[in-house]
DNA sequence: GCCGTTTTCGGCCCGACTGTTTTCAGTCG
């Protein structure tokens, strides 16, 4: 089945064999516009396709929806294949090396009279014969140039895998701490699918405030971390580090600050919209301001435009700036308003049925407080079967009455497994001494939609069952999770007063953040755990903070939010019965 | 081919960089 990277490739392909053929430049940059939003879409186009939500696409349209549906029915797209034959096949594989548009990739395929089985390595060989510089609009330089390319593309660096937010973040933190080292650095802030929160990065992005440009990109290529400078210019240079990530800083004088967060902060098709927007109130808006007039401030520059600030995590032009031009923008949660942490593993010896924690109850609760939490809540997963789980939750509940503290509360819960069949793990008389459990699956990732559908929620009917936690099983650039009828969840959840996890741990961030949005527009109401195994996890809120607002989530959403009393109640609520 | 507080027709974002150029085409973000 196809990937949305492979998706987003064959529409790119598409639109340059019509930009050789000559076909209208709309159309052509209609296909480029769909490929970019569908590789970075956080959804599959395979499970949108299954809901038969494919035009809720940015960029797709009616045809294009035509189109994509009998690529995913068949295997392929007649007319597309048509295209195809009418342009040399050899410029296609070209269209992957950095540099290469439709232009070059068809003159140079067709010049050389390429191969599509080994295209590259007849160029490289045409380049090493001098046959390239002789040709009109090439030059020496273009034979270097396509060797350093050719060079990239087969160290594979050109198009590496994304990376975890959390990965991206430390990559960007220690450089931030470099670069703070020096007086002449301002004020710094990342920028780009960083700022925005997204799940997975590709590139990282920097920004800094200076009045000596020169001096801090001297020092930003200076760093150790290094392999290569990229590029280098008087507003901003490029680096590749020794992992392999590349790293984009821009400078500019405070006055622009503003400009240049929203400029490079994107999304692309944000700005593309915001400046189709000026343009029909007359403005011309670009990265230096609007009009040539500078803002120091992003709330200064979206305030000019008629619209109320948007923060980064919702610039994905996917209504924020309708919302933003009625007034109708959410009030984003923030990390301050959560007051507990709902999902974490100590290392009480429970004979668990997964991994354990690795630190005692007692050092997650003082980590906690530090953090300034009302609550926590301990959940273990369930002992496995063959062990007395009364007796192990009785010894565990025990202590934690002990232990519970003034200043910070423990709550009783469990992360219990939900079996094949849609049973919880462990028998009522054990599940009657929890405040609550969450809920989750770690086996049989294979059943179809609707057995899965049933099986999880036969297992949320039980009344202990209060949360669904990590509810889509993905583990980000790992595995893709199992398949729910997300509707019947949700209504499900409504209806029966049950929370779904936003999972903050980075490797699942799970909801994703497009289910999140549609979880809340129906009220249906999350819950935030860092699945802390060790204690320093409990730092992972902030990702998870993140993807609820890219999910447009208020407060009010999540129980996290409430004082203990109160979730204390909402958990025992489901023993009253 | 997409899309809608001037529009279901008629528009369609903006600029930097690079190399080969002498005014620009192609690529990129």
């Amino acid at each position: 089945m196809f990937t949305n990277l492979e998706i987003a490739k064959l529409l790119r392909q598409v639109s340059a064999a019509y930009t050789i053929l000559g076909k209208n430049r709309f159309r052509i940059i209609a296909y480029d516009r769909a490929a970019d939003a569908i590789e970075h879409a956080t959804s599959e186009v395979k499970d949108l396709w299954d809901d038969g939500k494919l035009d809720e696409i940015p960029a797709v349209g009616e045809s294009l929806t035509k189109h994509l549906d009998e690529l995913l029915r068949t295997g392929g797209v007649k007319t597309w294949k048509q295209t195809f034959y009418k342009v040399p096949r050899a410029m296609f594989p070209l269209l992957d090396l950095p540099g290469f548009g439709p232009k070059k990739a068809y003159r140079l395929a067709v010049e050389l009279g390429l191969k599509p089985e080994n295209a590259i390595n007849q160029l490289e060989k045409a380049v090493n014969e001098h046959k390239i510089s002789p040709l009109e609009g090439f030059g020496d330089k273009s034979e270097s140039d396509i060797t350093n390319s050719i060079d990239l593309w087969r160290r594979g660096q050109v198009k590496e895998k994304r990376i975890l937010l959390s990965a991206a973040n430390e990559i960007a933190q220690n450089i931030i701490n470099y670069l703070k080292k020096s007086p002449e650095v301002d004020g710094i802030e990342v920028l780009g699918s960083l700022r925005r929160q997204v799940s997975t990065i590709g590139d990282i992005d920097l920004a800094v405030t200076t009045s000596k440009p020169e001096n801090v990109i001297k020092l930003f290529v200076s760093y150790p971390k290094k392999r290569q400078i990229i590029e280098r210019g008087p507003t901003g240079a490029s680096l590749l580090l020794t992992s392999g990530r590349q790293v984009d800083l821009r400078v500019c004088k405070p006055e622009e600050w503003g400009s240049m967060l929203q400029y490079f902060t994107g999304s692309k098709q944000h700005n593309i919209k915001l400046r189709e927007l000026a343009k029909k109130d007359g403005h011309l808006l670009n990265e230096y301001g609007v009009d040539s007039k500078n803002f120091d401030n992003e709330v200064k520059l979206y305030n000019f435009l008629g619209l109320d600030y948007i923060p980064p995590e919702l610039r994905e032009d996917t209504g924020e700036i309708e919302a933003a031009l009625s007034h109708n923008l959410p009030d984003l949660v923030e990390l301050s308003n959560i007051k507990g942490d709902l999902q974490m593993h100590s290392d009480f010896d429970q004979e668990t049925s997964h991994d354990s924690g690795l630190n005692s109850i007692k050092e997650l609760r003082d980590f906690a407080k530090d953090l300034d939490y009302e609550y926590i809540g301990i959940t273990n997963h369930n002992p496995k079967s063959g062990v007395d789980a009364v007796k192990k939750i009785n010894i565990q509940k025990k202590y934690i009455d002990k232990i519970n503290h003034k200043k910070i509360k423990i709550l009783s819960l469990m992360e219990v497994d939900i079996t094949p069949s849609g049973q919880l793990a462990i028998p009522d008389k054990a599940l009657d001494l929890l405040d609550g459990c969450l809920v989750s699956i770690h086996s049989s990732f294979g059943l179809n939609k609707n057995d899965m559908t049933k099986r999880v929620l036969s297992a949320l009917s039980h009344p202990k069952a209060r949360i669904f936690a990590h509810p889509t099983g993905r583990l980000l650039e790992e595995r893709e999770g199992y398949e729910l009828d997300w509707e019947r969840i949700f209504s499900f959840c409504l209806s029966n007063d049950k929370a779904l996890e936003i999972n903050a741990n980075p490797k699942r961030l799970d909801l994703p953040d497009v289910l999140v949005r549609e979880a809340v527009k129906k009220g249906v109401l999350l819950s935030l755990g860092t699945d802390a195994h060790e204690k320093s996890d409990l730092m992972f809120m902030e990702y998870g903070v993140g993807v609820a607002r890219r999910g447009w989530v208020e407060p009010k959403n999540i129980i996290n939010t409430w004082k203990y009393d109160k979730i204390l109640k909402w958990f025992r609520k489901g023993g009253e019965q």
